[in-house]
Parts: C-alpha cells; sequence; structure tokens
DNA sequence: TAAAGTTTGTACCGTCTAGTACAAAAAGTC
DNA sequence: GACTTTTTGTACTAGACGGTACAAACTTTA
C-alpha cells in the first residue's frame, strides 16, 4: 500500500513513483546477479517503463548501480534511527543493538548482497558516494554513547573502540547472512532453522556481551 | 621455486603444468572479477597456453571455474591439516585454532572472494562438488575433539554445538577479509593497520575463549 | 606401429548487450 | 502560451564475448 498509485485522474507523470520502481527493481536484479551479472534489458522489462527511461535518468548501467548502493544504505539509515537506546542500561542497549542488527541484517538480504557486491569491486563505488559517511557515522554514535555510560558506571572494561566494537556486531551479523548459502551446503547442520538463527542471535548478543564486560583478573 | 619447469630435454608435453597454470591464472581472474566478470580471452593471454587448451581440458567457462574453485578448497584443506593441536590444553588449543584461522583469511584474499562470490551465485557450483564435504570434516573433527577435551577437564560450558562454534570463529576471520573494502571506504579507522589487525585477531581469541568458558553464574 | 592423448594457431560465428538515434507528444511550470 | 520536463516506442549499432571449426603435428603409451 504505497501512495505511488493514482496522483489525480491520467496515472500518467509521475517521476519520483518511475524512479523509485526503477530502483526498486533494479536493486533486486544486482543483488540477483550482481554488477556484471545483471542485464540492463531484464530491469526494463520488469519495470513498469522502458529503457529509454532508465537511461534518461541514471545516465547508465554503473550510474543506476550506485544509485542503487545509496538507496540502500539511506533505507538501512532510515531502520537505525528508529532505535531508542537512550533509555535503557548500557548492557540492556548494547544488548538490543546487537539483536536488532542481527535481525536486521537477517530481514534485508538484498542490502546484505548489495554490500557483498560492492566488496567484490573494492568498494569503488562506495568510496566516491557521500551518503555513507552519515550512514554509518550515526551507528558509531549510537556506539559510543553506550560504551561511555557503560565504563562511567564501571560495569564495561576501558578499552574499547567502538568502530572495533561495530566491526564485532557486524561480523556475526553480517556473516551470517552473506556466508549462508556455502555454509549450507557444506554442512548438515540446524543453524539455518528457526530454532537454530535463535541460538546464533543469543549466542551473539552474550558473545559480545561478555567481551564488554570482561576485566582483567575475572573468575568464576 | 616449483618442479615445473623442465621435464627432460624437450619442454613441451607437461599436461599437468599446463592445467596448473590455467588454474593458477583463471583462480586470480575469477576472484578479481568474478564469475560473469572475468573475461575467457584474458585468461588465455594471461596464460603460457591458449583459450583452445582451457577448452580443451575444461570444457567451457563454468568448467575453468568450478575446478578454481575446488583447487582452492583443497589448497585450504592441505593447511588446516599441518595444525597440531592434540597436544595442547584445550583453551591453547583452541585460541591457537582461532588465531591460526584469522591469519590464514588474512593471507589467503583470493580464497576469501572466490568462496564470496560463490555466496553471490548461492553456492550453485559448490552443491555439486564433492570435495567440499572432506575439507570442512576435518575442521569440524579438530573442533570436535577440542571441545570434548574442555567439557571433561571441565573449563568448557555444557551447551557446545561444533558447527556453531565453527561459524564463530568463520565469522570473524572471514568479515575481516570479505568486508575490508566497505569497512575501510566508510570509516576512518586504524583497523587495518598492523596494530589494528593484531587487535582484532587477539579480540577475537578472546571472545571465543570467553564465550566457551562462560558458566551461568559466573561473578567477578 | 597403431592408437590415444596433447599442443599450437588462427580465423571465425552467433549471440548477447550496453547504449543511442530518431521521432513525437503529453504534462506540468511560469 | 512559451518553455521545460517527462514519457513512449522502436529499431539499431558497434563491440564484446563465449565458444567452435579447421588443420596439423608432435609425444607418449602399449
Amino acid at each position: 500500500m504505497e501512495l505511488e498509485e493514482k496522483p489525480n485522474k491520467a496515472v500518467k507523470r509521475d517521476p519520483k513513483g518511475v524512479r523509485r520502481n526503477i530502483l526498486r527493481v533494479s536493486s533486486k536484479e544486482f543483488a540477483e546477479y550482481g554488477l556484471s551479472g545483471a542485464r540492463v534489458n531484464e530491469i526494463a522489462a520488469l519495470t513498469k517503463t522502458s529503457k529509454r527511461m532508465i537511461y534518461y535518468y541514471y545516465g547508465d548501467k554503473e550510474g543506476l548501480y550506485r544509485a542503487c548502493l545509496e538507496a540502500a544504505y539511506s533505507h538501512v539509515r532510515a531502520g537505525e534511527e528508529k532505535l531508542d537506546l537512550g533509555g535503557l542500561e548500557p548492557d540492556k542497549a548494547l544488548a538490543k543493538l546487537v539483536g536488532f542488527t542481527f535481525d536486521h541484517h537477517r530481514k534485508n538480504p538484498d542490502f546484505i548482497r548489495l554490500v557483498m557486491i560492492e566488496n567484490i569491486h573494492k568498494a569503488a563505488f562506495l568510496k566516491g558516494s557521500e551518503i555513507i559517511r552519515s550512514v554509518n557515522a550515526a551507528a558509531i554514535k549510537n556506539l559510543t554513547d553506550i560504551i561511555i555510560r557503560g565504563q562511567n558506571s564501571g560495569v564495561f572494561r576501558d578499552e574499547l573502540d567502538p568502530i572495533e566494537l561495530h566491526w564485532q556486531i557486524s561480523a556475526l551479523s553480517f556473516f551470517n547472512v552473506s556466508n549462508k548459502p556455502t555454509f549450507s551446503a557444506l554442512f548438515d547442520s540446524e543453524l539455518y532453522s528457526d530454532d537454530g538463527q535463535r541460538a546464533l542471535r543469543d549466542h551473539a548478543v552474550e558473545m559480545i556481551l561478555l567481551y564488554v564486560n570482561y576485566k582483567e583478573g575475572m573468575q568464576k
């Protein structure tokens, strides 16, 4: 139920809608087949409009890919901003953040695949974009707040780098989605059943919390 | 210094050498550009032999890609078998295994990239291969031994799944290489300097050990 | 010595594919 | 009502690319 349909009477003339439609279709195609694997003709065919319009708005294939990438990151940012962690104790806030990240990645495999593809291309297109900085700055800021509060109340260890912590959370959440195909092919396991995913999620939260709470000389 | 050169007098007639040469070149190309991104003509040009021979031995592009994938996994297996963890205490053995995995992935980015590409293709080619099972069965067996010994001596928690533990170790080691480009592009950090990598490695070991050693009711 | 496997080299083919030319008109803007 | 933006649709091109045809000879094996 998007407000994409029928502005007034003549359905025509809906630039934003057309762009959105193109972006939605091409994001799926790029996520599915990669930059060189996706076909402009196929994208155009799946669109409500024509190949002509794709080139009209995005110039060329790479421009379209770049737009998909930026849209994907923007979408992620929108999701993360809904989290309100300020009112929670540091432990709880961090636990919630890790759980959220794990779930979020899991629910957005197309985004993960776009990032995988971008990594295959050595982040060549990400480097030229402005949107990126802002998106991830927010994530780091969230984490920094939590870390400082945790350290001030004496429950977190001293030497914690927000970016490194973000790396660790991302690793456990990203790998779960990115490597699901090979991992499933290599092992007969229940890791990707509902129960397995719940366990992986809980243990990811646990690992991160154990790590930040750890202090020299801790014993049973 | 490989024993690839000069079998006897006439340099000609070296089927294995030719295959190895083709495989080495094409692995690099596939790792660099992906399955659809790599060019058979380019691979042939970089080879000592001709495009004709590539098709003679590998049939088609996909056959060549499959061969690269299998060769890569076999190579990894060879590396892992050199580890001797039986003589170490469970803690030490696990620490060594995690450190080894982290370093190994780091030193073999082409292998990581091939696995990334295979994941993009939903493991379509891995599924048809026999080599896979054996390669990773060894890794799981190593882990299972360590876990059992750790549990018997009372230092490891009870509910530990070897495959899940392998997943966790892999996540921290794999992500480090696979997402280096985007992560570096997104953050100004020292995580990929020598010091940063040392820290990431040490902390990965620490996280895994804290996790397996954790027991309900542990306190400072 | 017969047979099978290996190697070289070029030219080519059919298809796919990103991108464009051209032509035209409707819808919004000011 | 002049002007800009958006939209439609087809046919095409120029090049790239995977793969093959053809022709021939050399090496090893049995």
